[in-house]
DNA sequence: GGCTTAATGTAAAAGCCATTTACATGAGCT
DNA sequence: AGCTCATGTAAATGGCTTTTACATTAAGCC
């Protein structure tokens, strides 16, 4: 019945029917437009059709939209980059560099959800979910990191977290230096994925990892 | 001469004397009290005791208070870097780590600084002057690697540039993730100026760099 | 000292946003 | 059919940004 026909999405009648996740994704198209600080809350619900109170039965505030975009965003990410590891096929050293890789084309391939993890300002810890999701995402960075210092000899070996921690910062400081060619991004004289894999190639050397299987000089 | 009394800074008349520099202050107060996003014109102005208006009589708008507030911040992070950097004394492997914790001591001391520079979704080339401030900082990092990349053997001698850039990743990112203790941002196991520490060094292993007076093993 | 001018503030208004409250609609269950 | 809860709407409040017309004053010039 409805009032005219069935056009393909749009709202059918007063009620919406999926409000919520109409919203998220005019948020993360929003956010892709004009960064997390220029996405409104009302123009959200502009673009789903609904008036400008309507999302506050599904969020608590313009906040909680985005630390869910983010969450959202930390779920993929860590998809992304557990798909890459592969469970460290063929090998630990191979399969961090393809993590590196996808961990830098993620940020360019979804710079809404990487801004909103980020660059937002919304704090890791708002929520619980927000703080697990992030921290499932680190784990797949961390396991990598275990993998890969399981298989240093005993002597010298250093610890996984922190190999961890490093390998995060200096591919978030990348990422978010020169992630993505826009205006927004500083340039460089290369790629930001040849930058990320010379510095974890130097980084690995120096923990004398890649006496695995490859030559040490 | 003054029309009333002298209060020490207090808006004297009609005119205020000094509101480029207050609504300057007043900004970077602000921003470090509820971050870039939640900074607002109007608060600056009613800090600075001038009408919602009068901001606009130095500064275009908002964002162009917010460039200027970072503009200055890199001049500070410029002077505290080539302070920290000495020079390359006594010796650059020395310096560069100082040059280090200084990079993190200005990101926990200045975080209003920080953020405006690095968080506030102002692009790095926004206005000439910004650029060129933010490349000057950057050119003592720059300094930094090329005396480093000196002293090392002719042969495998990395490009220095790149090893700005990684040391300026990883700074970054360790700044940025877990930058300052407070809610906003990671807890660690360890200091970020460990941390960083830390991974400077074992990228410099990586390089082959502490084979100038110090053991390689 | 007067006059002129440009710089610096103010007042008021338009338009957008976030958020709240009271009310309307309708989907699902009995 | 009747109830009830989830989901929307309308309207109002209070801030913010930015613009425009106007007010005040600092400074230079005679």
């Amino acid at each position: 019945m409805s009032w005219s026909k069935d056009e393909k999405d749009g709202p059918r009648g007063y009620h919406h029917g999926n409000l919520k996740e109409a919203l998220l994704r005019a948020a993360l198209e929003l956010i892709a437009q004009k960064g997390p600080a220029g996405f409104t809350f009302a123009e959200a619900a502009r673009w789903a059709g609904v008036s400008p109170a309507a999302p506050y039965r599904h969020f608590r505030d313009r906040d909680d939209l985005l630390a869910n975009v983010a969450l959202r965003g930390f779920e993929q990410f860590e998809i992304a980059l557990a798909r890459a590891w592969d469970n460290g096929r063929p090998d630990a050293f191979t399969a961090l560099e393809r993590m590196g890789k996808s961990y830098l084309a993620f940020a360019r391939a979804e710079p809404a959800y990487y801004s909103a993890m980020f660059e937002s300002g919304i704090p890791p810890g708002s929520t619980p979910e927000l703080r697990a999701a992030g921290d499932r995402a680190f784990a797949v960075l961390r396991e990598a990191a275990e993998k890969l210092c399981a298989q240093m000899p005993r002597h010298g070996r250093p610890p996984a977290l922190m190999v961890a921690l490093h390998i995060w910062a200096i591919s978030h400081g990348i990422a978010s230096l020169f992630g993505r060619g826009d205006a927004a991004h500083r340039t460089l004289p290369m790629s930001a994925e040849e930058l990320l894999e010379a510095g974890v190639l130097v980084y690995l050397r120096g923990l004398g990892v890649p006496a695995e299987g490859a030559q040490p000089a």
